[in-house]
Parts: structure tokens; sequence; C-alpha cells
DNA sequence: TCTGGGGTCCTAGGACCC
DNA sequence: TCTGGGGTCCTAGGACCC
């Protein structure tokens, strides 16, 4: 029998907290991350104090100024989060030898083969000195970062992640081995992961809104079939964890896989031919710019299109590996000539990088820097220094919400 | 007074090759 | 002058997660 010794650590309320600490005004006080009342965008993070009046992540910003008039809104700062998150890894590797990021948020350990070093004398003992020693970590990490975190522990990820929400807010909930069904029987389906909008959709249609009523499906190739043998496979132990991190902090890593994406939804929706080619040479400088941070090339360019009224399409297209803006902004052009009907209004542009690779992988193939042109070189040099707005070209117009002081500068500005 | 932005993974059809 | 089967890559779309 497999015990309990994966542990999912989830930051309560996480871009919350990080700005509480640093406007302690906020403390106490309902608050709502996402940008300010008017913007046009949705919730990232809400405190504990708006969440009986409904208000969630993923609503827009307006539906949350309706539910929680009171409540202090404010924007998003992306690049503020991800130096608190490194902190609280570095933390749990104290506690733990195997830890894996999973988002910005999220961690998920494993304490297998522990239980001796937290003091259980054989094997029997192992649950309760595990526990003990992730209460003490859940501590040490609020200690040290002042950021609250709740722990599920489980024999698989999706019973320990199951868990970890069940223990909010600032708690630690362990799930022992074989104890896993009456845990989770009793839970909304769409508590399992994996299980989103349209599967619970599906379930509620055909009569199974509780996990454990998916016992009674069954086997078969039907998409009902399938839900509930993914329900079996999460009740069951987990293998060792992925080696890989997600990517939330492979900025400045060697490692070239996945994707890249850099997108943006305009304040009002685009028409003119020039603009939209602006808006798109914005996001392919930016999004090469990461790629060469990080080291990679890519083959393969998609561009994505939403117009006005929320139809969305993607055209991609392969080539050799670069990480050249000008072979990027190339093939985007193309795509972009393919994909839209023009007069139709861009609500957003996109633009991904993938099939990914190393440079030493096609050591033949132009490399950066020397395929680029000296100004580029220096450019990348200001920005990985200062980050990305520290300069702002003239074609790379933004289109914010007006605000005078947000307007795009042709001079090299500190962000 | 709708619906952000960054990702991962899966599916399905067609091209192409043997 | 009718028509196999398998494998892999490419592309487009969609579900899902935070």
């Amino acid at each position: 029998m497999s015990a309990a010794r994966l542990a999912c650590l989830d930051l309560d309320t996480f871009f919350v907290s990080v700005e509480r600490l640093l406007d302690p005004t906020l403390v106490g006080v309902p608050v709502v991350v996402g940008g300010r009342k008017g913007d046009r965008g949705v919730v990232t993070s809400c405190s504990y104090e708006v969440r009986p009046l409904g208000v969630r992540s993923g609503m827009s910003l307006v539906e949350a100024a309706r539910l929680a008039p009171h409540a202090v809104f404010v924007p998003t700062r992306h690049d503020t989060y991800g130096p608190y998150s490194a902190r609280v890894k570095s933390i749990l590797e104290a506690w733990c030898p195997v830890v894996r990021t999973a988002s910005i948020d999220e961690f998920y350990l494993d304490f297998s083969g522990c239980e001796r070093l937290y003091g259980a004398a054989d094997a029997a003992g192992g649950d309760a000195a595990i526990e003990g020693a992730v209460r003490r970590m859940r501590e040490a990490v609020q200690a040290e970062t002042g950021l609250p975190s709740s722990v599920g522990i489980g024999a698989s990820r999706a019973i320990a992640k199951m868990a970890s929400g069940r223990a909010k807010p600032a708690g630690v909930l362990m799930v022992a081995a074989g104890a896993e069904r009456q845990f989770a029987d009793p839970l909304p389906v769409r508590k399992l992961p994996g299980i989103g909008p349209v599967a619970e959709q599906v379930l509620l249609a055909a009569g199974l809104p509780t996990l454990g009523q998916l016992h009674e499906v069954p086997d078969g190739a039907s998409r009902i079939a399938g839900m509930a043998m993914h329900y079996r496979e999460a009740l069951r132990p987990s293998g060792p964890l992925p080696e890989r991190d997600r990517p939330a902090f492979r900025e400045h890593d060697e490692v070239a896989e996945g994707s890249l994406s850099n997108e943006r939804t305009f304040f009002a929706a685009l028409s003119r031919p020039d603009l939209v080619r602006d808006a798109l040479r914005g996001l392919v400088e930016r999004v090469t710019w990461r790629l060469r941070r990080r080291g990679g090339l890519a083959r393969t360019v998609t561009l994505k299109l939403r117009y006005d009224d929320f139809t969305t399409l993607t055209r991609g297209r392969s080539g050799p590996p670069t990480n050249a803006e000008g072979d990027v902004w190339e093939l985007a052009q193309e795509l972009l000539g393919v994909a839209w009907a023009r007069r139709r209004r861009v609500r957003l542009l996109g633009v991904q990088l993938s099939n990914l690779s190393a440079p030493a992988a096609v050591a033949q193939l132009p490399l950066f820097p020397a395929a680029r042109p000296r100004a580029g070189v220096a450019i990348d040099a200001v920005r990985d220094r200062f980050g990305y707005e520290a300069i702002r070209l003239g074609t790379a117009t933004t289109d914010r919400a007006p605000s005078p002081r947000l307007a795009s500068a042709p001079v090299a500005t500190r962000g």
C-alpha cells in the first residue's frame, strides 16, 4: 500500500497577499486584484472578504464591482509576484528533496522516504511524522515571507490538490491512503482537476453532480465513461513527480521546450491596418525578446486573432529555427495577410512561438547575436537589466485605457 | 454593462512517405 | 483508372489550469 506522501502547497489569494505586503493599508479590507474599477479585464485574485458576495477570479471587473462596490481594486502587477513565489520555493526545498513548481502560486512536493528524517520510528508512524513536518513547513513559509498557504497531502497528485483546496485558508489536510473515496466521493465533479466548465455541464446534464456517482458509470468509449476513468485514475497513487517544472520561472533557463506567447486585448477594437500592424510588431518584438532571453529557437509562429464578436482563429506556419525578430515578423505579416478579414475589427492579437529547441541542437544555423543588428543587441541588453518596458520603440504602440502618463514615448524611458 | 494573459495537453484531418 | 495500411508531421481548434 502506497502511503500519502505527495503534498500540494497552494498560496492563499496569492496576488492579494503580495499586494498587502507591499501596501499594508490593504490588510483587513476587501481587495480585488485585476484592474481598476471600470477597466476592461477580469479578476485575477480576490480576498476572502469578497467571496461571500460571489466575487470569483475570472469574472469581469465590472461584475465584481457590482457585487463588491466597497472593495479596493488594484491592477495586476505581473512582474512583481514572481520573486515572492521563487522565495517560497527555496524555503520548501529546505524541507523536501523533491519540489516542483506547478504555477506561480502552487507547488508539489514528494516526501517519500522522509519519514525517519521527520521522526517516525517505523513506517506505521510515517503519516503523523509527515503531517507534522508539513505543518511546520507551512508555518515557516508564513513566518519567513508573510504569505499564507494551504497544503493537501495524499497518495496522488489529484487528491493532494483537492485536499489543499479543502484546507484553505491557512490549513493542512492529509487524506490517508485508503481514505480517498471517503474524502472525494461527496465532492462536486468540478472539484476534480481536469473537469472544467464544459465537462461539468455534461455530467450535470447526465444527472451526475458528485464524483462518487462516477463509480456507477459503466466502462465504455463515451465521454462520460472517459471522465469516470479519469476519476478512478485520480484515486490511484501517483508515480514520481515529473522532472521538469512548469514554465512559471523558466525565463532565464537554458531549457527550451513548450511554447511562448504574448497577446493583447485592445481597449477599443482596431480596424485601421496600420494600427493592427503596429500592434503585431510590438507583440513580435516582445515575444522574440523573451525567446532570446530564454536562450531558445522557435520553428513555428502562430498568429491569434479575435474579432469584435469574440470569434477567434489561429493561423500558424513552421520554418527553420530562429530567434530573430525579423524572421518572426516576416512570418507574422504573412499570417496576418492570410488570417485577417479586413474591415473586421480586431479585439485581440497574439503571437505564439512553439516547436522550441536549444541553439546547441542546431549549431549550424544562424545564431544570435551574430545574425542580429547591433542595435538589437544593445536593446536586449538594456531590457535584460531593467525589464522589457525599459525601452519603448516607436512602432510598438500601446493601447491601454486612456491615461496621459501611459502614452507611448518614442524615447527610451525607465519603466 | 459581458468575456485577460500566460501556459499545457488532446484531438482530428490532411499531407506525405514507405 | 482503382485504391492497402501504417507512421509521422503539420495545422487548427478547443478544453482546461492558474
